[in-house]
DNA sequence: CCCTGATTCGC
DNA sequence: GCGAATCAGG
């Protein structure tokens, strides 16, 4: 596999959401953790919280320590260690922890209870598939074309028999997926649309909803759309 | 052991 | 540029 701007995209967007490299390999599919860590490196967008910190106490007695002998012409090669070692940067990162627990699908019907993020300068919804919303002022990328993850044929199986496939979609059903493509319970919403959108009236909900007024108090907060590991 | 991300280095 | 191998903390 390599990486295509669209692959790269989605891996940007799930390295910002917090996933982990192995989850975000996963969903990308033919790449390895390690791969998605270092193209992320090489991205430029890295520093999350590490388990591995600074290393600060000894000086890596790993492999080829010999601090106080510089090593005039050593026959026997230093594999790694032959630079010298530079003092990891060890960012003093201000200790985040609890992992993003932001996804919690609610229940149809009841987005009732919602912690008010006092915190969240601007509102951020989520959209299908999840893909994150921007509003006017913060675009970035143009990323309107279609969220194209890696769509399979709609393979028919007993566990989706009754369920809204793409095949079923048309132009009256809300098309809001439900789980995420490639997935053997992946749907569609199939509720009758809110007419004149793509959604029924509650996902046009979640769909639109960071684009109502700025005065209009509506802070329940999406209860983002299942992030990408839902199950 | 498992997981995580960071780094190195041969390709 | 890519990613396996490796390192190192949780």
């Amino acid at each position: 596999m390599s990486w295509t701007d669209e692959r790269i995209e989605s891996l940007r967007t799930m390295w910002e959401k917090g996933l982990t490299a192995s989850q975000i390999a996963d969903e990308l599919g033919g790449v390895s953790r390690n791969a998605v860590i270092g193209k992320a490196h090489r991205l430029g967008l890295k520093s999350r919280p590490s388990p591995v910190k600074a290393t600060d106490k000894v000086a890596k007695p790993v492999k080829a320590a010999a601090p106080a002998a510089p090593k005039p012409a050593t026959p026997v090669a230093a594999p790694r260690a032959a630079a010298p070692v530079a003092p990891r940067p060890a960012a003093p990162a201000p200790k985040l922890d609890a992992k993003p627990a932001i996804d919690t699908p609610n229940a149809d019907g009841g987005l009732g209870d919602v912690i008010p993020k006092a915190d969240q300068p601007r509102i951020v919804s989520i959209g299908p598939g999840g893909f994150i919303r921007q509003g006017p002022g913060d675009q970035q990328a143009p990323i309107p074309p279609a969220p194209p993850r890696r769509l399979v044929p709609a393979k028919p199986s007993p566990e989706i028999a009754d369920k809204t496939t793409l095949l079923d979609l048309n132009d009256r059903i809300c098309r809001w997926p439900m789980g995420h493509p490639g997935e053997p319970d992946f749907h569609f919403c199939g509720e009758a649309v809110n007419p004149g959108f793509p959604y029924c009236v509650q996902h046009c909900g979640r769909a639109y909803q960071a684009q109502l007024p700025r005065g209009t108090r509506r802070p329940p907060p999406p209860p983002p759309f299942g992030g990408p590991r839902v199950r």
